[in-house]
DNA sequence: ACCTGAACACCGTTCAAGT
DNA sequence: ACCTGAACACCGTTCAAGT
């Protein structure tokens, strides 16, 4: 009603800056999912209008580049101090403690991988990750080469996430078309049949029995497997200290 | 001019169906990427208005299932008869040439991952791939058990792709990029540093060393020789050919 | 320096209307 | 049964204008 009542829209307000902008565009995602990060509800979260956000990032791409920066920052912190640190030398804990902290985080912003992906620059954030990922390995007595393809092999999973084909939105829904399927399934597709058949006993035998967090470790330590033996197979790492083979 | 002109347009247009859509749609996709694909540019391409696509796919995301539909006809043809048969035990070897001819077709349609990653419901044609690998390591003495695990350990690999982090659209500007971030990598990371130092022998120096193709093997054989030496570990499934370990 | 309103060039999609 | 034109509710972004 005062003078005061305008002013305490705009000049009491904090003013805009990057971080608060990507801050926002973080807990919008995380609140109602990528597909409500448009510039106009962004801004409309922020109570500004759409135009107000292109003096902080360059455009979409940018403000895109931003989360993902943000995410990675949490990821860097949570891979700091992980709970329970590895033995130096023991490159495969290391890496397995590391991978799952990423997982935990990705977990709390589970659109983040697929905006990852989408990313085309790479940032420091993400160099200082793969940085730390190399340190355990090259300590851990890999060739520089062979850590390369380590990283290739782990592809996103160093990053604590797979892209898993056909992740229903609505898992009952994924139920129903199953079920809807399993006639056919059943007579042209024997293995897949038989294979929904072994997975249902203790089931209540719904496709819907895969535990995302097994089948993540299963995969990591597979390929963790293939690359101890690899890194014993080559061995062009004279320095390197005698390997531990043992599971753990 | 005459009336017979006016007709010519319409009644002499081979009618539109489903299938003509989806084929126009890949094409638009292999000639100006995923992004040219919307209702409006597919529509012009067959000469039609956009409106008119609606009576045949139901949506722009019935639209996309239907893509994928052709590329996976595509790809169940090409691993229907590889190049190189298997022997029906060696599920390594199966494994290896059905996923690389797979390979070969998502090489020849780029944008296909990106779009089977955002599908929410499993095709019947997928189901059908998924099927012939399952059948080629339950032949090779997988458990169900286990078989499903490692349909989960490899992932998208399974259908011939990897998601690549950071796959630079512009590999000059990526090298440009990099060239960029050097003093910072040297000084504030020693591993990528080494690493990238390492690589450089024998090429240009630059970051864009890698061979798409040959880390996709290495990480498509890493996680083959894991999963060998579970399927051995486990041996529960008694009527096992005797397991051959020579890598290949 | 920071924010705004109107406008532009696109989307996917609905609806009533044509043949 | 199949196709169309106009319209609606969204996008990202440009531009000239405000303070």
């Amino acid at each position: 009603m005062s003078l005061d009542a305008g002013a305490e829209e705009t000049a009491y307000r904090r003013p805009l800056n990057r971080d608060r902008v990507l801050r926002a565009a973080v807990e919008l995602a995380d609140g109602e999912g990528v597909g409500a990060l448009t510039m106009r509800r962004l801004a409309q979260s922020l109570g500004v209008e759409a135009m107000s956000l292109y003096h902080h990032v360059a455009n979409k791409e940018a403000l895109l580049d931003g989360v993902i920066e943000v995410v990675m920052d949490e990821v860097n912190a949570a891979v700091a101090n992980p709970e329970e640190p590895a033995a130096p030398d023991d490159w495969r804990a290391g890496m397995r403690v590391r991978v799952l902290a990423a997982r935990a985080v990705m977990l709390r912003h589970r659109w983040a991988p697929g905006v990852l992906e989408t990313r085309t620059a790479i940032s420091p954030q993400v160099i200082a990750y793969f940085d730390g990922s190399l340190g355990i390995m090259i300590r851990g007595g890999f060739s520089y080469d062979l850590a390369h393809h380590a990283m290739h092999a782990l592809g996103s999973r160093a990053l604590g996430f797979m892209q898993e084909l056909f992740e229903p939105d609505d898992p009952t829904a994924a139920d129903a078309q199953a079920e809807e399927m399993m006639p056919q399934i059943v007579e042209s597709f024997p293995y897949v049949a038989g294979m929904m058949a072994a997975a249902a006993h203790g089931t209540d035998g719904q496709l819907g029995w895969c535990d995302d967090q097994f089948e993540f470790e299963f995969g990591l330590d597979v390929i963790l497997d293939g690359l101890e033996r690899r890194r014993i197979a080559r061995a062009d790492s004279p320095e390197a200290p005698a390997p531990s083979v043992d599971d753990s």
